[in-house]
DNA sequence: GAACGTCCATACAGTGCTGTACGGACGACG
DNA sequence: CGTCGTCCGTACAGCACTGTATGGACGTTC
């Protein structure tokens, strides 16, 4: 057993995981440095301060959370059968558990707001989109892309917050099933 | 000009203001004593400490923000005419603007967890219940109400957390209605 | 093998919060 | 008028975290 020697790669990921699990409030240095068996002077190292390590992660979030699932089902021509993969991908393969609800929880941070905004426009705009393609007008797409976006939302902090409460969120695959037809299909009617 | 004289009411409604901006970790005692106008000698006669003021504001935002919505719509017969009011009421006459987003980032809270699945599960009782009154069988009401509530929760998310991205969430009446119509009808067709 | 760059430990000052101990102002009430 | 209960200020110890300064271990390179 050498000794690992850390880069800011290992101190993203590990920021990541404190920022699922207790909030931006818990992306702080020296408990993070004690998880990784290093003490702060590692971390001054790589990085300015906490900020600077709170944004790096943010911004790997953004790149990896977003651009990367939008990515994988762009090539899909039926905008229909898309939304279905992309919910499907977005729900199942989340990396970040947990992560979602705390950033919109502290929204009004200064380092957290411009990251969050851009990631939800470009999801938003992915969607209307999608359900532009689909056949409905410019404004009513966007609407239910605002609705269905919501929906997503709200899945993924019920899962995370309420597990006992909304079982079905969790371990219920049919319930995952009804939640991506009712979203996907919900354009469909006139 | 007399001097105010504090109680116990007055520091759990600064608790909820605290609450709904920075999260749990903003309910504490000094900052909200400055903005009370006292100190923490005030404080410490009102409560035991830290956590009973957290817990006596939960408590007061399980009461009045749940039940007392309730209680306002429940007398409604048509269940489709009573989801609406709830819905109505739930995302327009909001007190605690930005509130449920910080609980629910601070799930695993001690103190905020029993309390947060008390009122996600009577919620979404109250929503299944609707829905079976509405004619849909046991389980697709449970799963419709799930998808509902998701919605209702992302709404108020997006509304909080990225207002100029979603700004329909808002300032725009028709996207609301929108939003009400789509979740209600969404149990109408088989 | 000596110099250099990389990564980390230690020690320190500073800050913001908690909880406790006390003392004092101030009105009600006898 | 004095006593008592209510509400609040002040002062203190303690803790957790930030950021800085400095030195040292370790591998690489020539």
């Amino acid at each position: 057993m050498t000794k690992p020697r850390l880069g800011r790669a290992d101190w993203i990921t590990a920021a990541l995981a404190a920022l699922a699990n207790g909030g931006v409030a818990a992306v702080a240095v020296d408990p993070i440095a004690t998880a990784l068996g290093v003490t702060r002077g590692s971390f001054y190292w790589h990085f300015e301060n906490r900020a600077d390590l709170l944004r790096a992660a943010l911004e790997w979030w953004e790149q990896e959370g977003t651009q990367t699932v939008i990515d994988q089902v762009r090539h899909i021509a039926d905008p229909y059968e898309r939304l279905r993969s992309l919910f499907r991908i977005a729900l199942t393969e989340d990396p970040t558990e947990g992560l979602e609800p705390a950033l919109v929880a502290h929204a009004n941070d200064p380092i957290v707001a411009p990251i969050l905004n851009r990631v939800t426009a470009r999801r938003i705009d992915f969607l209307t989109e999608a359900y532009t393609e689909a056949g409905l007008p410019r404004q009513r797409a966007r609407m239910q892309a605002l609705v269905t976006y919501s929906a997503y939302v709200g899945w993924t902090e019920l899962r995370h917050a309420t597990p006992e409460v909304a079982h079905e969120t969790v371990d219920d695959p049919a319930a995952l099933t009804y939640l991506i037809e009712t979203l996907v299909e919900a354009g469909r009617s006139a």
